[in-house]
DNA sequence: AAATCGTGGTG
DNA sequence: TCACCAAGATT
């Protein structure tokens, strides 16, 4: 072979499938018993989300919604209590209007083809493939975060994968390289590869099983491969949450919007310093780190009767704090729900 | 095309 | 501390 003849894509599948058998990952809890629905779900809570933090989420969701029909039936509320914490809650709205859908649809299943998946809420080209590959084993190839770098690196391609000529390049790499057979195991092994050798710092070329042939490699420039995306400042914005209990020490939590930020979760009114009317203890403040801006969080005391608006609005809602920690709280609502919860006196907790 | 949408891990 | 970024989709 010259040095200017690319490998043949089958052997960059032949290696990482082999790889892939000895250092990929194997148990995670969706690759046992693989079905449409597992494999579905597990993808969707996998979006820029970490399989460390998954896997708990995964379990709990399987234990209250084995299947599509009871992921159905379920209400948002109950959904969204399941997914407090994960984030990109629009996941988890849109994961129910898919199940609804199937239901009416489908006869209660998910479509069996990419085309199908693509079409539902929620499930993008990569996602919709990934789960005919890793469920059905056929034949499609995925581009996620850990294959956008591994492809970026080993084909040199230049240039930030929000780009879309760039993301059309790393498509055709993709599609290239995916072998005809073993599609489940290839796109996990790919994946793998990303996760623990092709890491975005630092990473362990001497374990990879591609490194031969690795373009960006042979250039020396595997780190700076793929490009980094433009950064923009962020942005600094602060607020004020209201604390508002009644006699039995319940709060007052109001359902956001159904979009937007933490949308269709249960928050604490908003307000102002106006309603500052008590002196009862607050917790301390928050800094909240979101992608794009950061959120400095006060709160502040207010009696109901100062907030008749708050308190009749039809998205409002009393909760003991033990009841509200059961709900889909927002992670910064949370640990001040958790604070409540530990300073009610002794006398009224039984 | 560029913004929006969470949270936690990591160096 | 802080930037980066993760099994991306949607508008």
């Amino acid at each position: 072979m010259t040095g200017t003849t690319p490998a043949p894509s089958s052997d960059f599948a032949q290696r990482l499938l082999a790889w892939g058998a000895d250092h990929g990952r194997h148990d995670l809890p969706w690759q046992r018993e693989r079905s449409l629905y597992r494999v579905w779900v597990s993808e969707i809570m996998l979006q820029q989300t970490q399989v460390g933090t998954v896997i708990g989420y995964f379990e709990r969701f399987m234990q209250r919604f084995p299947n599509l029909p009871a992921l159905a039936a379920a209400s948002l509320d109950d959904v969204l209590a399941l997914w407090s914490g994960l984030g990109y809650y629009a996941r988890a709205r849109n994961l129910h209007r898919t199940a609804k859908i199937c239901l009416a649809e489908h006869g209660g299943d998910l479509p069996r083809t990419a085309a199908g998946l693509h079409d539902l809420p929620g499930i993008g080209e990569s996602t919709a493939n990934a789960i005919i590959a890793q469920a059905l084993d056929v034949r499609a190839p995925i581009l996620d975060g850990n294959v956008k770098r591994v492809l970026a690196r080993h084909a040199a391609i230049d240039g930030w994968p929000g780009q879309a000529a760039v993301l059309k390049q790393l498509w055709r790499e993709a599609e290239k390289r995916t072998p005809p057979d073993r599609a489940a195991d290839y796109t996990q092994a790919i994946m793998d590869l990303g996760a623990t050798v092709c890491t975005p710092r630092r990473p362990a070329c001497m374990l990879c099983p591609v490194q031969g042939d690795c373009r960006g490699r042979l250039e020396g420039r595997v780190e700076q491969l793929p490009g980094k995306k433009p950064r923009r400042e962020r942005p600094r914005r602060s607020s004020t949450w209201l604390i508002i209990q009644d006699d039995q020490y319940r709060v007052l939590l109001q359902r956001r919007p159904p979009s937007g930020i933490w949308g269709g979760l249960w928050c604490l009114p908003e307000g102002d310093d106006s309603h500052e009317i008590s002196d009862a203890a607050v917790p301390p403040p928050i800094d909240h780190e979101f992608t794009h801006f950061s959120l400095h969080m006060r709160f502040s005391r207010a009696m109901s009767e100062a907030t008749a608006d708050l308190v009749a609005d039809e998205q409002s809602q009393w909760f003991h704090p033990d009841e509200a920690l059961q709900a889909g709280l927002p992670r910064p609502i949370r640990r001040v729900v958790e604070w409540l919860a530990d300073t009610i006196p002794q006398t009224t907790k039984d």
